[in-house]
DNA sequence: ATATTATCGCAACAAGGTCGCATTATGAAT
DNA sequence: ATTCATAATGCGACCTTGTTGCGATAATAT
């Protein structure tokens, strides 16, 4: 299972490395330049994903947005990122704030996965 | 719109409050005594949000699960709940972790939804 | 008891995402 | 340069979650 490179892996990684934000399926669809197929670009994301080269978050929309990751040694799929995702309830913008954020769990509770969203309005929107 | 006391609002309630958990629609179908209609249960959660009673969490599984609220004053559509909440992988409990998170944005970002889980093992599942 | 209308049940729909399978094209071997 | 194995793609079908329209039902007030 050696990975391959293909125009739709370099386009999407792309319009994720150039947006800057977390992007979803749609998003990267239209600032795509050629036309990739939906079921293609969610595979490809989550092959970036499994490498750990990008990160996935469930936004408070309950879509997937997906982000490059910074600082990520593992390449592990589940590379779990503690810091907040802002989400922008007026221009949609999806931001990684790149602090992370120490949290405090019981006794016992062993946590795997962190999916911290806020969503409000972004300094561009407020 | 005046509510009205009805089965399923009662009941609907009585399984939410009885668990202590935040609840999925399908648990809370499998929980339940009766048939009650999806359509119904959503509606009915809904407007047990609108009403305060009940605040609804989007999981990092992208499912909407619904718990009962606690020290929440106003009536408002979103009542923001700044406390995680506890998804986990292997019973699927999912519950809130009343300590109230402070949560530190950017200068000119204003929060208006938090939705923060943490997924992993619980106490009785590590 | 009657009237009003909030709520219900059912079916249809919509959005987001996944999967199977035949086809394409990448990268390695010759 | 040609051939080969197979990773990746495109398309369609499918699934799950959640919402909506509408006629039927039942909760409350009079
Ligand atoms: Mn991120
Ligand atoms: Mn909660
Ligand atoms: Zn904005
Ligand atoms: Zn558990």
């Amino acid at each position: 299972m050696k990975r391959r490179n293909t125009h739709s892996t370099a386009e999407i990684f792309e319009v994720l490395k150039s947006s800057g934000n977390a992007l979803s399926h749609d998003m990267i669809q239209e600032n795509i330049g050629s036309d990739i197929d939906r079921a293609t670009i969610y595979r490809v994301l989550n092959r970036f994903c499994e490498d750990g080269k990008v990160h996935k978050v469930i936004g408070d929309d309950g879509k997937q947005y997906f982000a490059i990751c910074h600082n990520c040694s593992g390449k592990n799929q589940v590379h779990s990122h503690n810091h907040i995702h802002f989400r922008c309830l007026h221009c949609g913008k999806v931001e990684c704030l790149e602090r992370d954020l120490a949290v405090p769990l019981p006794e016992g509770y062993v946590a795997k996965v962190h999916n911290l969203v806020i969503s409000g309005f972004c300094n561009s929107c407020s």
